[in-house]
DNA sequence: AAACAGTGCAACCGCTCTGAC
DNA sequence: TGTCAGAGCGGTTGCACTGTT
């Protein structure tokens, strides 16, 4: 059957609205008010279509628009209302005065999804997705968590020769970037097999034999770290959510979750609560991974540790990258990301 | 300096959904 | 119950701008 098109598009103007078009827009709607969009066009002398009319105004010209660059604490909130609805455009809009369905999914696709894939985040289920990972986030040279703590944190995702070629990068801090550069591609690139290798087989997990771990360890660590050293390490950062993984002599284990446990999150969450400065990481931890929303999306203190002297967006990307520098419990199942 | 590639954004398209009549 | 207009959504396009080679 099919409807009739909302309007002729015979001689229709397409494409950007000019200044007269948009003055004769604004004029009508004020005089008329919105609405009655199919005969709006020839009533104010358009020669656009109705359906243009209507999202001219409502996307640009209505005078409540805000227009700019959204700010960190607009960014959190959509974040968080992406989270509990999905991609309801509206109403993400509904709860951020001034801003427009079309630009807050404009705004998502072109600037917060890619964040959140750089961050290993799944910008649809807002789940850490190992094989979204960017390695570079993680081993980024001119970062304080350039550590091994990191490069051991991944072992259970990286095959020995990738965790060695992460060690090697490590060695090589401050060093020489274009090397740096060439071991990093490199390390992803073996990433990319090793993924690849599992999802061929399902049932090998990539892990590092201990014996291996520590010869790794032994042949690349800069002289002034020590196997004892970085288990201290490992034991201070995995804290008891290793205890698996201590009392079998670096041996990781794995459960049969499915998902990423909420007791665990929960515990996280609680651990992470007990230290001050923990805290903004913590509630901006909530705001990005799929948890239900119990109340309205509250600014939290990350937007306050933002403003000031962290301000530039290299700043708070890095800032952000930083939020998900938590430890990865050993009961999460990895292949149930990759 | 020019060519090229990448990015961001406004705008459009086609379709579905909803509510009024 | 069917039709219609408005609203909403996902995807896409075109263009301006910027950075890189």
């Amino acid at each position: 059957m099919g409807r009739s098109p909302c309007c002729d598009k015979n001689g229709l103007k397409k494409g950007p609205w000019t200044q007269e078009e948009d003055t004769k827009l604004i004029q009508y709607v004020q005089t008329n008010g919105p609405g009655n969009w199919r005969s709006l066009p020839k009533n104010a002398g358009l020669q656009r279509c109705g359906k243009s009319c209507r999202l001219r105004w409502t996307n640009y010209l209505r005078p409540d628009i805000k227009r700019g660059r959204f700010s960190f604490e607009e960014e959190e909130t959509i974040i968080q209302l992406h989270s509990a609805l999905g991609n309801k455009w509206s109403a993400i809009a509904a709860r951020l005065p001034g801003r427009t369905d079309n630009e807050i999914k404009n705004y998502w696709n072109t600037h917060i999804r890619k964040r959140l894939l750089r961050m290993g985040i799944d910008p649809v289920t807002h789940t850490r997705r190992l094989d979204l990972l960017d390695l570079s986030s993680l081993i980024n040279n001119n970062s304080p968590q350039l550590n091994l703590s990191n490069l051991i944190r991944l072992q259970t995702l990286l095959n020995p020769d990738a965790l060695r070629l992460a060690l090697s990068l490590s060695s090589l801090n401050n060093n020489n970037n274009q090397n740096t550069e060439v071991l990093l591609q490199n390390l992803q690139e073996n990433q990319l097999l090793n993924n690849s290798h599992q999802l061929q087989n399902h049932h090998q997990a990539p892990f590092i034999q201990p014996n291996q771990f520590e010869n790794i360890i032994n042949q690349q660590i800069p002289s002034n770290l020590t196997t004892s050293l970085i288990q201290n390490q490992m034991q201070g950062n995995m804290g008891h959510y290793s205890t698996n993984f201590q009392e079998n002599n670096l041996t990781p284990t794995t459960t049969t979750a499915t998902t990423f446990p909420n007791y665990c999150y929960d515990q996280m969450k609680g651990d992470l609560s007990e230290n001050s400065s923990f805290q903004s990481m913590n509630n901006s931890f909530d705001s990005v991974l799929s948890t239900p929303m119990s109340s309205p999306p509250q600014l939290n203190s990350a937007s306050a540790l933002i403003n000031g002297s962290t301000s530039t967006e290299d700043e708070r990307n890095s800032f952000c990258s930083d939020l998900f520098k938590f430890e990865i419990p050993e009961s999460l199942n990895f292949d149930d990301f990759m």
